[in-house]
RNA sequence: GGGCGAUUAGCUCAGCUGGUAGAGCACUGUGUUCACAUCGCAGGGGUCACUGGUUCAAGUCCAGUAUCGCCCA
């Protein structure tokens, strides 16, 4: 017997861990050999990380994605694993030893540091993959992959060293985001853009050429002419190296190509006509500091002017400023410039000003452009025909307009610094020699040979210390994991994947790049459809993050309501583009989806109904259960379709919709009096379909919540195998016009009637009779068939057929025929009258409706002759309803007259 | 500044290619034999942000306005 609840604490763990046991989620099942291969890589999770809402949908989706496939009897790959995530796993170990009050990473030096990494991935890390087992996910964890992985750095030294080979990749001295904190570089991605309130302080830099007359030391400041700058960093100035100011601006027009003598520097630097001087903005005129501005180094370029780098790693100022300053930390000196500077006179005012600064996502630190020495891809080149393969379809986002979003990156796309000042990640694969020249090679060896042919002679030679952005090694994810840069056989099957799932603020992250690479080392795109989903936000739409503390844990709401309800709800509210508002009532809804299921199979159990297999629905007789197989089959159709087009939420709804809203709400109910009759025949038939029908809700629910399926599956049938591997319900013209339409006139007549047994307050315990007037022979022979289910449902103590409504009745128009409910004394004649005038009156506002449109000859003539056709069906119901209602009126006003 | 998106029932949201506005939650009334009170039955609630346009027909297509959000600079 099913126990009277499912428990998914007791449940999902064993389930999960018999299918693990099972093999079921590997790929290159036996008997699969010939089948078609499904392939997706995991958008890397971050060893570092716990499960989040995202993380939680993202894998809902692909796990959806994957167990249908596998029903579906294809060769299924669902590929696992982690990146190593440099920055924030260094942080985390740097973090724990100086809890413990060990010696720094510094102290303890490279090679001791990293051993303590690893031996903290083997502890702690990648706690998420545990956490994606309890959601459910059927990953091939025998496949289970990490960025650091021999095998998958073996293929980070082949690509380096081939791009470095190929001229993609080179080393530059260019500005990067520096963060002062963790003393690396670091991407563009990683930096986050915050509003500040700032100010605008505007400096007087004298004019040279306007200077007051010579030897006149007490001075005729009046004619000393400056320029006024205006900037949101004014301890930059010791790099300052010109002054840009727009050509068209008349106000500076006569001071282009003089030069301006730089306070407290006393440096001469040229005023420039450059673009990029909005007349606009602050006094129209900004100092130039190519060395620690992005635009500024720009402006540089162009005007060909001194770069001058004035702050060490840790963003202090260096020996490039005067004495006095040096050494000094950035927002010191900030104040000790503006010091100087207001003793000096030349702050001509400041101003409250909102700029943006550039904040670490890691360290929380401000950034600093800085001037090195770093490793680039050319980007631009690899992003060609990455670019070209999503115009010309080969691989599709979807949904569709994610494309703009790609492009507008791609086609923007800057030189990728890939080198960062970390030890956790992979070592680049260069050695200096002597002289300071480069030898890239796979190994030390390789590059003593080519050092050895260029110098003639064996010299030391000094690796590079810095490691690779962690994207590099994730930029390979789709074909690394898949045993390259060794032609193994799941390469050659899996390859291209399928379809990547992932959200959009990860199209830069990952998407991008993996498209990058896959297509120069695969010569194919690494996948054929992107899907990006909604982002997971909290009730009010903000974004969870844990600086808000807005996070609503998704492990926390499987304790609570169970994986399956999680993952259903997900799907349910899973629509293309747009995001998803959690609310817990929406969990707690679909959390009673499952246990209506679950009490809908322990009916079958009692009565039961187990799916023995061999039951051909096909030959059903009885109308109930030839009409429950064509329902069933259309919801089938729709489940197949949603997921088949990433509508999952049309998916979860179609057979939500069944479920309860058909199966249990009619189905069950109708069967029952079949299932305690005596005719052993239709009981038999009865029982059988009741089973099937259960079975195929169990396989199409299945990808969906897969824990009380599979459940339910092993406890409703002798099966031949798990649910996880039951094949996905095909077609087989299941439909019966006939059958679909009794049911559709029974549940019309029994909801017709409790309509009205609840308008008048009839007890739901008093059964009524019932007189049935008018009816067509249809109408006469589906009250035949339906006597017994119309009386339980309806709650009839008597149907009959008869020629006249009897006086005294409640009257119900349906179809041609009226249903008069005699009760004399109990009825409330005023009540009837008003409750049928105001039928009438939204009959009568109907029929005027399509009468309008029928009447406008645009309409006949243009519209498309069916649904002139549907207007004018349309149009007679309503016509001979309101007849009916009319006479059913005319009736109390004569019992009432 | 550039781009994307949203505005539909009290709340959270569906509504694909135009053709009778839907769901869940909340609310109201009511509970009959043993699947289910995490439930059943019945019900109330919407000038689909606004203004124009296209069309025989607009929540749906187009333009503009307002408000909100996100991404990029």
């Amino acid at each position: 017997m099913l126990e009277k609840t499912f428990d998914p604490a007791q449940a999902e763990p064993r389930i999960y861990e018999e299918w693990e046991n099972s093999g079921a989620f590997k790929c290159g099942q036996p008997g699969r050999e010939g089948a078609d291969a499904y392939c997706i890589v995991i958008p890397p999770p971050n060893v570092t990380g716990s499960l989040h809402m995202g993380h939680a949908l993202n894998n809902t989706i692909q796990d959806i994605l994957v167990r249908y496939k596998r029903m579906c009897g294809l060769d299924v790959l669902w590929q696992p694993g982690m990146d190593h995530a440099g920055i924030a796993t260094q942080m985390v170990v740097e973090r724990q030893l100086e809890a413990a009050g060990e010696p720094g990473r510094r102290e303890m030096g490279r090679e001791a540091f990293i051993e303590r990494v690893w031996e903290w991935k083997a502890q702690s890390g990648g706690t998420i993959i545990n956490q994606l087992k309890r959601l459910g996910a059927s990953c091939d964890w025998s496949r289970e992959r990490f960025t650091m992985d021999e095998g998958l750095s073996e293929a980070v030294l082949k690509v380096f060293v081939e791009l470095y080979n190929d001229g993609l990749i080179y080393k530059d001295k260019r500005l990067v985001n520096w963060d002062p904190k963790l003393l690396t570089a670091i991407s563009d991605l990683e930096v986050i853009q915050t509003e500040t309130k700032g100010h605008l302080w505007h400096f007087k830099y004298p004019v040279k050429e306007e200077a007051r007359s010579a030897g006149g030391a007490t001075g005729n400041k009046a004619k000393q002419r400056f320029i006024t700058v205006a900037t949101t960093r004014p301890e930059t100035m010791f790099g300052d190296t010109a002054v840009a100011v727009s050509g068209d601006d008349p106000r500076y027009t006569d001071l282009i190509g003089k030069t301006c003598i730089l306070p407290l520097v006393g440096r001469e630097i040229p005023i420039v006509a450059d673009e990029y001087a909005d007349p606009e903005q602050g006094s129209g005129a900004v100092k130039i500091t190519p060395a620690h501005d992005f635009n500024d180094f720009e402006v540089g370029r162009r005007h060909n002017l001194e770069i001058i780098n004035i702050l060490d790693e840790h963003a202090c100022l260096n020996d490039a400023v005067p004495e006095k300053y040096r050494g000094l930390e950035r927002y010191e000196a900030r104040d000790v410039v503006l010091a100087d500077m207001e003793a000096l006179g030349l702050i001509e005012k400041i101003e409250d000003h909102e700029h943006t600064v550039p904040y670490g996502d890691r360290s929380n630190v401000v950034i600093e452009p800085w001037l090195t020495d770093q490793w680039y891809v050319n980007a631009q080149e690899l992003a060609k025909p990455a670019i070209k393969a999503v115009e010309e379809g080969d691989t599709a986002f979807v949904p569709k307009n994610w494309d703009k979003t790609y492009f507008e990156w791609m086609r923007n796309i800057q030189p990728w610094c890939i080198s960062r000042q970390l030890w956790w990640g992979h070592q680049i694969p260069a050695w200096y020699g002597p002289d300071g020249e480069v030898f890239v090679a796979h190994n030390e060896d390789e590059a003593q040979e080519l050092a050895h042919a260029r110098y003639g002679r064996p010299v030391a030679l000094e690796r590079d210390g810095d490691v690779l952005d962690t994207w590099f090694s994730s930029a390979l994810w789709p074909f690394s994991t898949l045993g390259w840069p060794h032609e193994t056989k799941e390469l050659e099957r899996f390859y291209p994947t399928n379809v990547l799932v992932t959200g959009f603020d990860i199209i830069f992250f990952w998407v991008a790049r993996m498209m990058m690479f896959g297509l120069h080392f695969m010569k194919q795109v690494p996948f054929d459809t992107v899907y990006i989903h909604a982002l997971v936000r909290d009730e009010k739409g903000a974004k969870m993050s844990k600086s808000k503390g807005n996070v609503i844990d998704p492990l926390e709401l499987v304790d609570e309501y169970g994986a399956d309800a999680v993952r259903f709800t997900l799907a349910a509210m899973a629509a293309q583009g747009r995001d998803i508002k959690l609310a817990k009532s929406r969990v707690e809804g679909y959390r009673n989806f499952t246990t209506k299921l679950w009490n809908a199979a322990r009916f079958a159990e009692m009565n039961e109904c187990f799916d023995t297999g061999g039951f051909d629905p096909v030959g059903a007789r009885e109308t109930v259960n030839r009409w429950i197989a064509g329902e069933l089959e259309r919801t089938a159709r729709l489940v197949t379709e949603g997921i088949e087009a990433h509508r999952y939420n049309e998916s979860a709804s179609a057979i939500y919709r069944f479920v309860w809203n058909v199966y249990c709400d009619w189905y069950l109910e109708l069967v029952k009096p079949l299932l305690n009759g005596d005719d052993e025949t239709v009981r038999a038939e009865t029982k059988a379909m009741t089973a099937w029908v259960l079975s195929r809700i169990l396989q199409l629910l299945h990808p969906f919540m897969p824990f009380m399926t599979e459940e339910l599956w092993r406890n409703m049938g002798e099966r031949e195998t798990p649910l996880i591997t039951a094949p996905w319900p095909a077609p087989e013209g299941l439909s019966d016009a006939d059958a679909d339409a009794e049911m559709d006139w029974l549940i019309r007549f029994v909801s017709a009637v409790r309509s009205v047994r609840s308008e008048m307050n009839i007890p739901a315990g008093m059964k009524i009779p019932l007189v049935v007037t008018g009816a067509n022979e249809v109408t006469v022979l589906r009250v035949s068939n339906q006597k017994g289910a119309l009386q339980r449902l309806a709650r009839l103590s008597s149907l009959v057929l008869a020629e006249n409504v009897p006086e005294g009745s409640v009257q119900i128009v349906l179809d041609e025929a009226t249903l008069a409910i005699p009760l004399h004394g109990v009825i409330d004649i005023g009540a009837e009258t008003k409750r049928l005038e105001k039928e009438i009156a939204r009959v009568q506002v109907e029929i005027g409706g399509i009468d309008k449109k029928l009447a406008n000859e645009n309409f006949t003539s243009r519209a498309p002759a069916h649904v002139v056709q549907t207007q004018r069906e349309r149009r007679d119901e309503a016509a001979a309803a309101l007849a009916r209602l009319q006479s059913a009126l005319e009736r109390y006003r004569g019992a009432a007259g």
